[in-house]
DNA sequence: TCAACATTTAGCTTTTAAGCTAATTGAAGG
DNA sequence: CCTTCAATTAGCTTAAAAGCTAAATGTTGA
């Protein structure tokens, strides 16, 4: 990991971290990625087909939202079988927030 | 500020806090909208004309950004003469994010 | 092997966001 | 007054996001 001296460390490091920082504000500007986020947080893991039954909308469009969350790092999934296990990577949403709450003091 | 009995206290509240929880991630999915709400943080306050020679983009689209920020609460603004004065208001993010924060743990 | 199942991908339409230039508003100062 | 200046609003185009249904993929178990 990359990181160029002679900056206060309250402040973005690398390129990379804000491409993620990027990625993980867009996942989260939908309450919906929102909601799916905190519930597999809250049971630790679930399928795709109990995250999809719980909202409204159709499970392709569900299934795009997991695939946005995944590619923001904020979920990670494994394959079991023909299902797929979603689980909250909730490290990297604590250390941006943290992150953030250094900013601003 | 209503809020409804038998909630854990680490759950969203009330209709409006989830609406600003809204607007306010919303206003975060934008990078230039971030760097802004940094900046003048960071100044404690700034005329629009200032803010807007420091970004790439027209001076109308960052006003459209300071509009969208000052719409989610993250700034406010304040005329003085023919100027506007933005300031940060930190104590809502900083609410947001410790507040999510408890939701993680 | 084949039907049933879990889930994603394709392909499409509609909505929303972002950007620009030109026009407008409204205060300041000669 | 009238010009200049700070900033926003209008009006438009393009790009991105969100939603749907239908089709495809890959797995399991009879």
């Amino acid at each position: 990991m990359s990181s160029v001296s002679e900056r206060p460390s309250d402040t973005p490091k690398t390129v990379s971290e804000l491409e993620q920082a990027d990625a993980v504000f867009s996942a989260l500007a939908h309450s919906v990625r929102r909601q799916i986020l905190l519930s597999v947080h809250y049971r630790g893991c679930a399928r795709a087909g109990e995250i999809a039954r719980r909202f409204d909308c159709s499970w392709p469009t569900t299934s795009r939202h997991l695939s946005a969350l995944v590619e923001s790092g904020l979920l990670s999934v494994e394959r079991v079988g023909r299902e797929r296990i979603y689980r909250a990577n909730d490290r990297l949403l604590v250390e941006l927030f943290e992150r953030w709450l250094g900013y601003l003091r």
